[in-house]
DNA sequence: GTGAAAGCGCTAACAT
DNA sequence: ATGTTAGCGCTTTCAC
């Protein structure tokens, strides 16, 4: 910057000022200024503007590396929406989701350069306050069951669920069973819970989810199980992985699909619809916790209270791996 | 660090010592100084450590937004490796593959604090030496044409073509139609040259690559026009998407995989195995390219030469959607 | 509209 | 083993 100043023939406050865009330059000296910075190559410094703004203009994302499809696309969707704003995405994987990684990740980002965090790990660990309560960022939390004071962005797991139960008892079945995420994700708590709870509103005594742990393996495993009985007529995955494990295992055993037994995922990815039959699902707009997650922290950031719409909604798809019972 | 030297009774220098873990202070001065920093919460402060020293312990990576699964799992990869050598990754996302949006992203970049730079937008521009060159940062680029001085991570996409092609080749195949990836894309590009010349050294004389976008709906939409020929008995995909979505138009058209028709892939995403059939396709290490671009990465910026060993392996993993051609 | 001075928090170099 | 000095490149404050 100096050296810009001594070629352009002002003060490196001057260089500053156009640096920044700063309306009190006369157009020529700017002009000036710009042509030499061009010449020199001159590109600012960020850590000195950092060191003496105190701001870095980034968001640290704190994530669970081996992450599913959903989380890449929510950060996708946070990433599209930071650079929207001008603020770069600065990763922080945690190589477990377990609440020590957690609180490692989180103590090892108070020193990086970062102006807030949000954290995707879908994870039950997060209500232990004494994990997030240390640092002195803005934080977003995405997909869990931290309560207040953390503002917390995510699907609307409860009306996803409700709608793909729905769906199944509206097309005449009851001997519904329920493929569930792990039990260390949170939002495969609440889906199960919710499924429970819209069985149950039906007048159904639904037997225990079976416990899967989202990965197509996991679906296929327990649709081994399931083809093998006959008192089963629908599945209700929590995610489109495991429900494609399990259509699988239905194939491989002989079983039609939907005709004898009826499968609904959870998540709508771009390929759920390729898949054979074409999967029925719950879509998740990962875009729209994104930028969701994106707009309250740059609320935050700006000592806004965070606005109070946080909650995005799903919607059925319904395509043909979903039909009637068998008579 | 000034509080925290006063209420210790030391120099700041011997907090910033502790604070780095020099080995010349003595044992209860540390645990003094320590003991303070916890007392206090003090953090070093990045942008200060980082104007001082030159150097940010962070990678970027300039990404195409709404990339495949391959380079999300490329991603995950270079996360993942980045963390264990103590770098954080800061994401600079272009929203379209256009040279100009490179450029940009590049130039944006060297206002960014970051040590070096990965590419990762598997498009023909980065030849073009003006778009990288005036960067004064060690890049690593993968999958793309950029030829010397840049350093180009990439999968062996020959070698991988060639075994699927050979595959179907040796199961009697010779009317094999390839489902290319778009023009844009070097990676679909040279899977595609490798897929010519896989077939003329069989001695055939292969019609023209169909033009996808790696997308499923482009597979779906060229296997369409397929399912309606006679005169194909296999299809070798760019990626595991399109083949999804051929053996999608092929199974709505009631053509039997591998029955009547072979399809095979690129990629072995997690859920190929679980498609039905289940995917033939090329196994490409996502996680390895990763690792390796950080290898790379590290060691330039360490002022060594970067290693040889660039250029990762593919395996053929075989499974049901492939057979011989009907007789 | 422009410039001079001061200092953000840290560490390299040198001194003790 | 510890302290002192200086300065990284920028922006804030205040003066002109």
């Amino acid at each position: 910057m100096a050296d810009v100043a001594a070629r352009a023939g002002v003060s490196s406050q001057t260089v500053s000022r156009v640096s920044n865009g700063a309306r009190n330059v006369e157009a020529g000296t700017r002009q000036r200024v710009l042509d030499v910075m061009a010449e020199l190559g001159y590109r600012p410094n960020s850590a000195a503007r950092a060191l003496k703004t105190g701001r870095f203009r980034s968001i640290g994302v704190i994530m669970f590396t081996l992450s599913t499809l959903g989380n890449m696309r929510t950060l996708d969707g946070i990433v599209t929406a930071a650079s929207g704003a001008g603020y770069t995405i600065t990763l922080m994987p945690v190589a477990q989701p377990t609440e020590g990684e957690v609180a490692g990740a989180f103590s090892r980002l108070q020193e990086e350069a970062v102006d807030g965090v949000v954290i995707i790990i879908e994870a039950h660990m997060l209500d232990r306050a004494d994990v997030i309560v240390p640092v002195g960022l803005p934080v977003v939390i995405i997909d869990s069951d931290a309560g207040e004071p953390y503002v917390v962005v995510d699907t609307d797991q409860e009306q996803g669920t409700r709608l793909a139960t729905q769906h199944l008892l509206d097309l005449g079945h009851t001997r519904i069973v329920h493929v569930a995420g792990p039990a260390t994700s949170y939002s495969a708590t609440r889906r199960s819970t919710a499924w429970l709870g819209a069985m149950r509103d039906a007048g159904l005594d639904p037997e225990a989810p079976l416990q899967g742990d989202w990965t197509t393996a996991s679906g296929y495993r327990l649709g081994l199980g399931l083809a093998a009985r006959d008192d089963v007529t629908a599945v209700f995955a929590a995610n489109d992985q495991m429900a494609l494990g399990v259509m699988r295992a239905l194939h491989e055993s002989g079983r039609r699909i939907p005709d004898e037994i009826s499968v609904v995922g959870f998540d709508d990815t771009d390929e759920s619809g390729s898949f054979w039959p074409p999967l029925t699902t719950v879509h998740q707009d990962f875009g729209g916790i994104g930028s969701r997650s994106m707009r309250v922290m740059l609320e935050m950031l700006d000592g806004a209270p965070p606005s109070d719409d946080r909650i995005v909604p799903t919607r059925l798809v319904v395509r043909r791996s979903s039909g009637p019972p068998p008579a």
